[in-house]
DNA sequence: CCTTGACTTGGAGTTAACTCCAGGTGTTAC
DNA sequence: GTAACACCTGGAGTTAACTCCAAGTCAAGG
């Protein structure tokens, strides 16, 4: 699968998939003779998987450290798990918060809704006041 | 109240408070003749508004809109509700997207802690065959 | 054969949101 | 009265994560 394909698929810039790849987030994909970036399907699971985890906001760096680690294989399952608890309780962490954010906002839109209703009001009594035919 | 009493209140830098103030996201803070700043209730009460949606992602651009509306009064809160509901929703959209993202690291650490029982299981098996005393 | 379009690279530029710094002033403790 | 400290300003620097660019290569269509 070409480039174009994957960034349209997975909705990630061609770009950012050669920056991943630079970076070491994604390991060297293989390429045509010509040197065209051919993905195969462990490349496109890896994608997927990163896209799920930045979506949430997992630093990058984070993201290498990890992928290394699977790369070096068996013998870093418990370092790589402790890596995704680390990272799951974070995210818990943050999504409790943006929780609470939008509580509030909800209640503000509540209060605003209120407001907007009161003032219509108001304006169908004046309406009444000035007999309207 | 001086900026470094309201800094380790809310846990927010001194330089981010006055930055919020320099953008506009703060209206000027009132000063003692000296020129040192000294936040009222209604103060503090931005600051924990600006605080919570800033801990959430809202972009500091969006509050400062938001924040110049209700500067200009009762007129506004149509535009006013209208940013808080597009924010909430987008809100509440990246919400679904952490919770997936939240759902695949559990499921990931779930097949790690798997994985580490079975090799402590195995390394029990091998302690029973060499017999140990 | 030549143009068009997708791909390549290394490197520079961008964006949001701070964060730090130098140089200056004012207040407090001894 | 002087040393230490918190505050002030304008402006520069930092960080993460892209994003863009110039210059070059290659395959396919007319």
């Amino acid at each position: 699968m070409k480039i174009s394909e994957v960034s349209e698929q997975y909705d990630i810039s061609a770009d950012t998939l050669r920056y991943y790849e630079r970076i070491g987030l994604l390991p060297p994909v293989n390429r045509s003779e010509s040197g065209i970036r051919d993905f195969n399907e462990l490349d496109l699971g890896r994608v997927d998987f990163i896209k799920c985890m930045r979506n949430a906001g997992l630093p990058v760096e984070v993201l290498i450290e990890y992928m290394d680690l699977v790369h070096q294989g068996d013998s870093t399952v418990e370092a790589r798990k402790e890596i995704l608890v680390e990272q799951r309780d974070l995210l818990a962490a943050r999504m409790e918060e943006m929780q609470k954010t939008l509580d509030r906002l909800n209640y503000k839109i509540d209060v605003y809704e209120k407001a907007l209703l009161k003032k219509e009001q108001e304006m169908v009594q004046v309406e009444d006041l000035m007999g309207g035919d």
